[in-house]
DNA sequence: GAGTATCTTGAACGAACATTCAAAAAAGGA
DNA sequence: TCCTTTTTTGAATGTTCGTTCAAGATACTC
């Protein structure tokens, strides 16, 4: 017997880091080697396949996210603050030089959702989740008196994340703190009002 | 002398067409010769490069969507029907089957974008002056009464294309009409008030 | 209609890629 | 301590890629 050496988070989120920087078809396994320190037979071993690795990152990507949505929106007891609080920091990472900037689902979704159907329905069900998990937070928000009634949770968290992938992706052009505050508060005054 | 044989404006849009359903990396010169006619020296002759190829059909797409867009603001005289028109049309796009369900412009900044400079300035200034036409036109509406005087033109340009960037990348998980149309309707709401 | 300049053709090239594999190393069980 | 099992290693593999190039085809010029 012998167990793996690596710690397979760590090698997750670094393998994380090198497609969201470069894309899947242009990260080889040389770079994937450099970020991971894994020797190619240790990565085929662990994860059968390069698709296999960025599939097995996806999922890391997933939960780490989701601990930092929960993060957020357990900070304040008013749901409307905690959701600013999540797109001031979107903007935020916007902003950075990490690579933080994309969003490994929408750049992998771009990239590899063509030709392989089985990635963008891992992909369209972490979307959907996340719908979800807005929808929810809209749904509390309607509760504690901060939205209208009317509206419907589920209706507001899709704008919500539409709006959201239109700011990272301009944020790609124009990496301007204040124009992209200016977008983030007017998506909030929109969903809000 | 001898002038050349194909027509330069198809071959760019059927490249055009290859590259926005596969992306750059995993479109292969075989392919581009499939889609195009042309046999790979006559690619290197005419483009010098798969690189040249991509920015040359960048600034033919850049073109067709400019001539495009003076359609949608010529039909009728009121802009904010113009506009409304222009927006239910991206929503038709990402409906169809055809491949103007992506724009090449954020498909190629997401894959080409890292590590390419001049790429990046080509596809930054062709988002910039949608954005700068999409302001003339509320500008226009604003005179026409349609949209209150106190909006800044240039901030509802920004915000409008963030939503079109949004909508797109939307539909690419939930390619759903009803939902489409829900979302642009809203975004066409926002803008307006 | 001959000459020439340019384009077209498609086979050939080296480089880079994802993947494999056999040998070496290491950790547990006895 | 030795044996077994699994991982680690990194060189080797076959494939595919973008690119080149020399030969052939073609149209324009004089």
């Amino acid at each position: 017997m012998r167990n793996a050496e690596f710690d397979k988070e760590k090698v997750l989120r670094s393998a994380m880091n090198a497609f969201m920087s470069k894309g899947f078809a242009n990260t080889s396994m040389q770079d994937l080697k450099k970020a991971t320190g894994l020797h190619p037979g240790s990565i085929y071993c662990a994860f059968e396949n390069k698709r296999g690795l960025l599939l097995a990152a996806l999922e890391q990507y997933r939960l780490d996210r989701k601990a930092e949505f929960e993060r957020f929106f357990s900070a304040s007891e008013r749901t409307t603050d905690n959701l600013k609080a999540y797109l001031d920091n979107v903007v935020i990472e916007c902003i950075s030089c990490d690579n933080t900037q994309a969003c490994l689902l929408t750049k992998t979704l771009n990239e590899a959702a063509e030709q392989d159907i089985e990635m963008q329905q891992v992909i369209s069900n972490n979307l959907s989740m996340l719908q979800q998990a807005f929808a929810e937070k809209f749904e509390q928000a309607k509760q504690e008196g901060d939205i209208s009634a009317e509206k419907e949770s589920e209706h507001l968290a899709r704008y919500f994340l539409m709006g959201l992938y239109g700011l990272r992706t301009f944020a790609q052009t124009h990496p301007e703190p204040t124009v992209l505050k200016q977008l983030a508060e007017q998506l909030y005054q929109d969903v809000l009002r």
